[in-house]
DNA sequence: TGCATTTCCTACCAAAGCGGTAGTATAATA
DNA sequence: TATTATACTACCGCTTTGGTAGGAAATGCA
């Protein structure tokens, strides 16, 4: 049941990034590195995943960095969190398109179904604004 | 964020245990193992752990087996899953004694700490009644 | 009494996932 | 052209997951 430091490596980097929306300055993964303490070559492999979506500008080279494409409050943490961690499902049953043949007569998919849209509810009500 | 086999197998042993809790019969591994195609071995492994809780009435031997000792509602589905699984906090810095130093600043302890009192909130508001 | 059954317990193991590191190519600026 | 920063690929050690194997101890039945 655990949140690896993929996604919440991913969380920090969107808010720090959310911080500096409004003044419009690019922010270098080093920056964040150094500030949170996190090693540069791991962010720059989560930032690669992140990058897929439409999330950022980017600029290589001085004065380079990124910032983000959209308002924080664009950002939901449920979308941020099924990008980095590939899937936030609490089991493979409750999966689109997965599940186990079996899920109809199944006495714990019930519970699993009801588990799962609670927490995707949760963290899909919930954006990058709500923790600046 | 996936609840492993160790977690799911437990609830469908306590479930298949819960349902025969009327009539007071001893039920086999072998018998739930075959019932619900899983591996006989990897059962007595989970319930080894299952059974350091006080949950069994448990009897060696031709004609013995395992039954629930106490009524089903007694039995919160978050801590079935707490036992199997060791912990099911949704990161360490939620964990009672643990959580990084950092916790007091952190910009994503509040969304980490709210996901998991409402997912540790509604699994202990279930018992295994409510899935019979 | 002896055999089958079933729980109880320990040790081992292959495969996958996690949390990185290393190195290089490409682009932009001073 | 030197420096800075992103973009991308390959590798790697460690831990966890999901089992299997083998045997000891207890119980009931023929």
């Amino acid at each position: 049941m655990k949140i690896s430091t993929k996604g919440r490596y991913a969380l920090v980097i969107m808010l720090d990034l959310a911080k500096e929306y409004e003044s419009g300055n690019y922010i270098t993964l080093k920056e964040i590195a150094e500030k949170e303490n996190m090693s540069l070559k791991y962010l720059e492999r989560i930032m690669l995943i992140l990058n897929k979506a439409d999330y950022f500008v980017s600029l290589r080279g001085a004065e380079g960095g990124y910032k983000l494409k959209y308002e924080p409050k664009h950002y939901k943490i449920g979308d941020i969190l099924r990008l980095a961690e590939g899937n936030i499902d609490v089991t493979d049953c409750v999966s689109n398109g997965e599940g186990c043949p079996n899920k109809h007569h199944c006495m714990t998919f019930p519970l699993w179904k009801e588990l799962n849209d609670l927490i995707s509810g949760y963290l899909d009500s919930k954006t990058l604004d709500d923790y600046i």
